[in-house]
DNA sequence: CCACCAGACGCGACTTCTTCGCATTAAGCT
DNA sequence: AGCTTAATGCGAAGAAGTCGCGTCTGGTGG
């Protein structure tokens, strides 16, 4: 289901879209993905052009795919004894990876595919289905947990706006700030 | 300072630019977006394609171009009389644009233009002036205004987040609740 | 006021990308 | 095993993008 619809999933059809994104990331790898093309991935990946603009229509929906796959998280998230530590250290991490500049690259390229295929949804779910296992794991401790509605809105949100729309105004202690702000204020509003 | 750095402001590169941005509009108003390409724009614009490409580079960057101007406000937050009223009918208004079908391509575009000639960092000064007049006038009626910092963390980035990676959960009530939230619970949190 | 200079544009050839129809092959199903 | 459907390979045609060179515009100094 990453690329169109995968109607055959056990076949040939499932290892060329292997095989070509292997290919992405090869090539980006070792030329940088300015310099990426379709006839350069498709002949890297031993297929036809046509075949990749077949399925994947144009070389964004391709990245977008491949940039989707690389911002799945490989693990759940780790478990530090309580909500506010789990809490700090997913953000501190999520900020880190988002806002490097291959994070950046990645979340430029999975917003730039079709909205229709869910990339861009696909996204924050990620980032929501390991705020909700956090979220879990507190409540099995006893201790009090926000709506995950509200850990998009005040953690994740502003992190990715600034992120996307002002690259330079990100600092470290800014994830702490925000989950402070979440959490009730233990910790001092940051300074601007 | 729309296009790339302009040299001679009262020039040809002036009107070239001027003309340029103006087939882009015509074009997609008559077309649709997604039939734009760089030989029809510089043909409707009277300039030949080379101009085009050497000045923008690609038809990304023209697109991130035109799609800032566009973004850009044309007036002042209307005075409602106090810092509520006037957060909230301007979150309302800033929603409505932002999430609809125009107003989400041209954030898209923005966004896709290359990060270091700042069309995504404009976007959000544009909306940081508007909530800076807005607090601007509530401080001179007395009023505690909140910083723009916290306004761009709590109503802006939230609403960006959703139309950008949730394009299904934007609800009307939505944008009333990020005022709230921001001026206290003046308003019941929104049931979800 | 005129000549000069730097930058931007027009033009055209060339390369590369993209689309499309048709034949072929592979996968799923009975 | 044979059949049906869908995806792929291939190749030609069309469109887009790149580049070098000559020309023109507009600002600058004499």
């Amino acid at each position: 289901m990453s690329a169109r619809a995968t109607t055959r999933p056990g076949g040939r059809s499932a290892r060329v879209q292997q095989s070509v994104h292997q290919a992405v990331r090869d090539l980006e790898a070792e030329l940088g993905r300015d310099a990426l093309t379709v006839p350069l991935i498709a002949a890297r990946a031993g297929v036809t052009p046509s075949t990749v603009y077949r399925r994947w229509g144009d070389l964004r929906e391709l990245l977008s795919d491949v940039a989707v796959e690389r911002l799945r998280p490989d693990a759940p998230p780790a478990d530090h004894g309580s909500l506010r530590a789990d809490l700090e250290a997913w953000t501190v991490q999520f900020a880190e990876e988002m806002s490097s500049t291959a994070g950046r690259t990645y979340i430029r390229d999975a917003l730039l595919g079709d909205p229709e295929h869910g990339n861009a949804a696909r996204c924050s779910d990620y980032a929501a289905e390991q705020l909700k296992a956090i979220g879990v794991r507190a409540a099995g401790r006893g201790e009090a947990v926000p709506d995950v509605e509200t850990l998009l809105d005040v953690v994740v949100a502003p992190l990715m706006y600034r992120i996307l729309f002002r690259p330079s105004d990100l600092s470290a202690a800014y994830a702490g700030h925000l989950v402070a702000a979440v959490l009730g204020r233990a910790t001092p509003p940051l300074a601007t």
